[in-house]
DNA sequence: CGCGTTCGATTACATGTGTAAACGAAAAAT
DNA sequence: ATTTTTCGTTTACACATGTAATCGAACGCG
């Protein structure tokens, strides 16, 4: 299940509080400066698509995610990680650690998070 | 600069070792499984939208990038986490940590790297 | 009980992408 | 020199995506 940009911005939404309305979720867009027949359209895509269903409800649909975040991200990351970094985790860890400036209190978050996981691998 | 998914395998060849010709090109994709007009196609698209350069050799072409794989790489990574990271990199980082079977020993080494940046930071 | 409003569904359309064949010219082979 | 091979260029075509208007039906207001 592929979900391109735009639609990701409506699963987001969901994501974070659902069911919705297809009224409600295009007030949660309006920032966004799309029309409201963008968001039924991308709402269409979606549920043809099964990454949201929707109950009717009279009228009106209340959708709500079919596929959970966690799943999405994952396999975002890993097409990411195949594609740019040899489907090596480590060598995207390496990069991200290098490449970013991370304040002092991030790396020492960091580093706390390395550490826990080796607690966890004993 | 956006380069699709069949274009970065083009890329990747050329990122690796270039000038290269078409047909030396094509050959490092033999196992990809596509012909030989598809990869043309491809080099076509990726020199209209300047991802990468040639010098005419008599009649064939000697291709090379025309942007840093480095620098998509920043691309790529960058947007991925706009889009399902909320900006922050750190966030990215958690996410791998904790989702990611590093081996010990790839834990100690990425809390080598972490140590690393920590030095540069005084 | 009509009529405008509101929904979801359908249609639209330009651009990007995956994948490839056809074409015309030049180079290589015979 | 003529044929064949080889290049790059052009054309093809289906599906994805961004962005939106239109349409038909149902709902609520007056």
């Amino acid at each position: 299940m592929q979900i391109a940009d735009a639609e990701w911005r409506v699963m987001e939404v969901l994501w974070q509080s659902s069911p919705l309305t297809a009224a409600e979720i295009i007030a949660a867009l309006a920032d966004v400066g799309w029309t409201a027949a963008t968001v039924k359209t991308l709402l269409h895509r979606l549920t043809k698509k099964g990454a949201i269903g929707f109950e009717a409800e009279g009228k009106r649909y209340s959708y709500r995610p079919a596929v959970p975040r966690k799943a999405c991200v994952r396999e975002v990351t890993r097409s990411l990680v195949d594609r740019v970094f040899g489907g090596e985790p480590l060598s995207l860890l390496e990069y991200f650690v290098k490449s970013t400036k991370l304040s002092p209190d991030e790396l020492q978050q960091l580093k706390r998070l390395v550490e826990e996981q080796e607690g966890k691998r004993p």
